[in-house]
DNA sequence: GTTCTAGAAC
DNA sequence: GTTCTAGAAC
């Protein structure tokens, strides 16, 4: 309903919403405005009208039965939602539900928490929170500076969606572009709307992805970064805006949990809460993405080969938003009353305990946390009180008690393991004791070199959590885990070729390893080591029984478990170079075969990231 | 996971 | 004779 009351006087620095019940009270209500001053058309269904004065824009949305789409619209507005709106054949029905309601408090927020509230009281009869809801917004992927098909792109970011949205429960992706004559979002948008993709959990959006709460009012915990393969700030566009918006805290949580990114992967970073993108937009993750790259002036060009560029881009938007699900997972986990303010914007968070990301769960998975306050905190804790790690443990773990007892413990999967297979287990679970082995300690993951390396370089990325004591135990909500490990392991990796360029490493988890502990391997392929001694050693690292970590992630995401078949056959295969795959009667052999063998590595392995190696130069 | 060692393979 | 494997014990 017009409220025609409203009409003359808007304060200084508050933004008005105005319900309209049908066409006439939005040509009457723009006419209105029109009077006080010239109105802007914004996008498609929204009005907008600038106060210099006031620096705060305002907006009348308009709720119709259908409103046809122009991709066009020029303005000189700072962000606006972008049409996608939820359609209704009274508008009145829009406005008594929650969901509209979100979407005008979005789409005419202003600047400040407090202007907001106002807008919200003096506009809008019902308080209708749009707190609980966990917005991802991301840019397109690939089709800025790597020049990838706009056409093609929408398709795969349409199909991408619809794959995804219904797992979202009670949060929404949104595709954010700067400009207002975004061919990316016209032709998402429109796919979007043939497809039937429900407007409430993906819609569209102009704006500056740095400054989606502040300019736009829209309020994203989670924004996907388009970074560049060294995950390093500069260049241009999103990830310049991002990389400068959230100061040098992302760039510093981000090298913590990988160095580099390849193509069609991802990486979850947790922004540290003194970086401006959290405290100032209430931005709590970027997740980078790297996009496949059709510009030959850019690195790793595909040279227009869009047969591998669908793939790789597909597989970004699977990485991005599974990332995005994992963040979701794992505030579910928070207990209800530290989920109730999740969505608080850090403005609001007065009180620090108040913050989620000052909490741990009581499950028997710690939410992760890098950001300063609990880095700090566990840190601080590691020094006063020895019970820090067991803290992060389950309470209600049944397995695992570590006694001086030297029989046989049962883990989650009740394989018996000796005395001897429980030495990771106790690492991971008490690191404080085995400082002297570890290179490195992070809030997930523990990295060591083996004790018994099978090659020049062999180190372990392990698990700290609880409950996983081999692939058998991953599952779903271990994925992102998962992608820590890889990205730790990843980091090693190439911070060891540096060190020697010609190295190559592979990464990967035995299929039924013989240490209880969930734990990567970092491997050069060199396998030259005194103590790779006989066919078990060779074949666990050279067979199916060394399963890759980026299939293994591949195969938690599309199936929710690794595959675990064949483990005993493998280890007595028959002995065979893993370069130019002859066989070898017997170890020593095989052995020397290795030391000079320069067959390049079969394409299984130098596919898809396999391999690391050094960057050609 | 390693070490030890009997016995098979050469 | 030596070399190498594979199973038991830890």
């Amino acid at each position: 309903m017009l409220q025609k009351k409203e009409l003359p006087k808007l304060n200084e620095g508050f933004a008005r919403i105005v319900f309209c019940h049908n066409e006439n009270d939005v040509e009457a209500t723009i006419k209105a405005y029109t009077a006080l001053g010239p109105l802007d058309t914004l996008s498609n269904g929204c009005f907008g009208q600038k106060n210099p004065d006031a620096k705060i824009q305002l907006g009348i949305m308009k709720f119709l039965k259908k409103v046809e789409a122009p991709s066009n619209v020029g303005s000189s507005s700072d962000s606006v939602q972008d049409s996608a709106y939820p359609q209704a054949s009274d508008a009145n029905n829009i406005c008594c539900k929650g969901t509209a309601k979100e979407s005008l408090l979005l789409g005419v927020a202003s600047k400040e928490v407090k202007e907001s509230e106002n807008l919200a009281k003096g506009s809008v009869d019902d308080d209708v929170s749009v707190d609980e809801i966990t917005t991802l917004a991301f840019p397109s992927i690939s089709t800025a500076d790597f020049q990838f098909n706009n056409e093609t792109a929408s398709d795969i970011i349409v199909e991408k969606v619809e794959e995804f949205v219904n797992k979202l429960e009670n949060a929404r992706l949104v595709l954010v572009d700067l400009t207002h004559g975004s061919k990316i979002l016209s032709l998402v948008r429109t796919k979007a709307e043939k497809r039937n993709i429900d407007s409430k959990k993906f819609f569209t959006f102009v704006g500056n992805i740095t400054q989606l709460y502040s300019q736009g009012g829209l309020r994203c915990n989670v924004i996907a970064n388009a970074a560049n393969w060294r995950l390093k700030p500069g260049g241009g566009g999103v990830n310049a805006a991002i990389f400068t918006a959230a100061g040098l805290a992302l760039e510093t949580a981000t090298k913590e949990r990988a160095n580099s990114l390849l193509p069609g992967h991802a990486v979850v970073v947790p922004l540290p809460s003194d970086s401006p993108l959290y405290t100032r937009e209430g931005v709590s993750h970027v997740i980078h993405v790297l996009g496949p790259n059709m510009n030959p002036q850019r690195p790793n060009s595909l040279n227009n080969d869009y047969n591998k560029g669908c793939s790789i881009l597909r597989e970004a938007y699977t990485s991005l938003f599974t990332g995005f699900l994992s963040i979701l997972r794992s505030r579910s986990k928070l207990p209800r009353r530290i989920s109730e303010k999740l969505a608080l914007t850090p403005l609001d968070l007065k009180d620090p305990s108040l913050d989620p990301r000052n909490h741990l769960t009581n499950s028997d998975q710690k939410i992760k946390r890098d950001d300063g306050c609990v880095y700090e905190r566990s840190k601080k804790c590691k020094g006063a009180n020895d019970e820090t790690v067991a803290d992060i443990s389950a309470p209600s773990s049944t397995y695992g008690k570590v006694t001086g007892d030297k029989s046989k413990l049962e883990g989650p999967t009740s394989k018996t393991w000796g005395s001897w297979a429980q030495a990771l287990y106790h690492i991971a679970m008490h690191p404080e004791k085995h400082k002297d082995e570890l290179l490195e300690v992070l809030d997930d993951v523990l990295v060591l070199n083996d004790l018994y390396p099978k090659a020049c370089k062999h180190l372990l990325v392990l698990a700290r959590h609880e409950g996983l004591d081999g692939l058998v135990d991953v599952h779903q909500e271990h994925l992102q885990l998962l992608m820590t490990m890889h990205a730790v392991g990843l980091k090693w990796a190439e911070k060891l070729l540096h060190e020697d360029s010609s190295m190559v490493f592979r990464l990967g988890y035995h299929l039924a390893p013989s240490m209880r502990q969930l734990h990567l391997h970092v491997i050069s392929q060199d396998f030259n080591s005194n103590h790779l001694k006989n066919k078990k050693h060779w074949n666990s690292f050279n067979t199916a029984f060394f399963r890759d970590s980026v299939d293994v992630i591949e195969e938690i995401k599309n199936h929710g478990k690794a595959t675990i078949k064949d483990e005993d056959s493998q280890l007595s295969m028959e002995l065979r170079c893993h370069r130019c795959r002859s066989a070898h009667p017997n170890i020593p052999r095989l052995k020397s075969h290795i030391s000079i063998c320069q067959a390049p590595f079969p394409h299984a392995l130098l596919e898809n990231g396999h391999l690391v190696l050094a960057p050609k130069t």
